[in-house]
DNA sequence: AAAAACCGATACTGTACAGTATAGTATTGA
DNA sequence: TCAATACTATACTGTACAGTATCGGTTTTT
């Protein structure tokens, strides 16, 4: 009806042919409908007829780019922890202090962990993971091991620094991150509390900074 | 058609009334059948059919007893949460060393936490918990929250300790129990190892006690 | 401009399932 | 023993929904 993206503009962004980029488009409105019916009704309770609506594309379509509502789900999870993978600009944490590089760490972390689409992506994949065990791996491999990884590396290139005797460098990374999230994660994820502000994610990142690395 | 409970015992366990006792025990087979089919399906996957078959029960008698499917399934939440609640004798840990007695608390809260039907509950919970808000303020009061509060009380109790300067005595524990609980919670729940044995719990709660009380 | 692929709308099929109705059987209480 | 109540088995109703078929319109390619 409205924005028919006129020639003048629409021959610049074509490099790779139109088919395949409206196709990529259609592709993407889909996933965005199966997000939001998916996230707010779990797969038991979303229907297709109601993805097709919210992705404003007729249920044939649906069916032409995925085979079945599993497949369309799984693609869905994927994508999402795709996207988590590909965000994490990592910026080169080496070379600071041990108080700094920990502020760091949890601040991404929680800003990620904290977030209402994450958070929503928690519950469904521990919902079906039952149903779809490769979801669980999907879900880890994204996001906990990748931060883990990352705090262990700088823990192990740092582990001379006077603050940091830390044992197994993996084990102490889970620690610090257990210690950032807090019992906050779980009433966050039970609806039990409303999203925190800025202040309330930084005072929660310092203390888990200093606990983690007081000595008395 | 077998045990017909003669006269001789039955006077014995039926102090108010043979129609209530066989009640409460269908009661029971029902939320008995329904947990297996709740926790294993989901609740969008369980049918009644199923629930009544596992439960060994007509599907007219499920609805003799339970109003509808949500009204079971609240009703058998309702029933999980209450018997975490009962168990937990709760010994009374308020003289005890704080190694000693951190250990007691966190091998407590493990062995609660890493049961299988605890895990289920716990998927299961924070998959509906969107469609019944109020099994978040359920779940969150009969188990971490009386964990948390309890702790908190030993803490401040034994504030004066050396080797316990908390600050806020309730952030102190959840610090504790996040510590104790660690990300082997996230990996059972995502399906992704075998629940550990005592040795591995052990060393598990160790660490943390040693996280906890270190100062240097 | 014509052919080919794509898409929307809508109607349809089959099935699974929540909830009900009925009719007969066992159990309980007096 | 008799009446009331609870239970089973089974069949049924209505509905929601996954997946398919069809047709007519639109966009893309050549």
């Amino acid at each position: 009806m409205n924005g028919k993206s006129q020639s003048s503009a629409a021959v610049l962004d074509a490099p790779v042919g139109r088919r395949e980029r409206n196709a990529e488009r259609k592709r993407d409105a889909i996933l965005g409908g199966a997000r939001d019916v998916f996230m707010t009704h779990g797969f038991g309770g979303a229907s297709m007829d109601a993805i097709a609506e919210a992705a404003g594309v007729s249920k044939m379509t649906l069916y032409r780019y995925f085979d079945s509502k599993e497949a369309l789900f799984e693609g869905l999870i994927g994508a999402m922890c795709e996207r988590v993978l590909e965000r994490d600009p990592e910026a080169p944490l080496d070379n600071l202090p041990p108080q700094q590089a920990l502020s760091r760490f949890a601040r991404q972390l929680l800003r990620t962990v904290y977030a209402p689409e994450t958070l929503a992506l928690h519950r469904i994949v521990l919902a079906e993971v039952t149903r779809f065990p490769e979801l669980g791996i999907l879900f880890y491999r994204s996001g906990p091991e990748r931060n883990i990884e990352a705090l262990a590396d700088y823990l192990a290139a740092n582990a001379g620094h006077p603050a940091l005797d830390v044992g197994d460098p993996r084990k102490a990374a889970e620690e610090f991150f257990e210690l950032a999230r807090g019992y906050t994660h779980l009433r966050l994820l039970l609806g039990l509390e409303p999203p925190p502000g800025e202040a309330a994610v930084a005072a929660q990142v310092d203390r888990a900074v200093a606990r983690f690395l007081r000595k008395g």
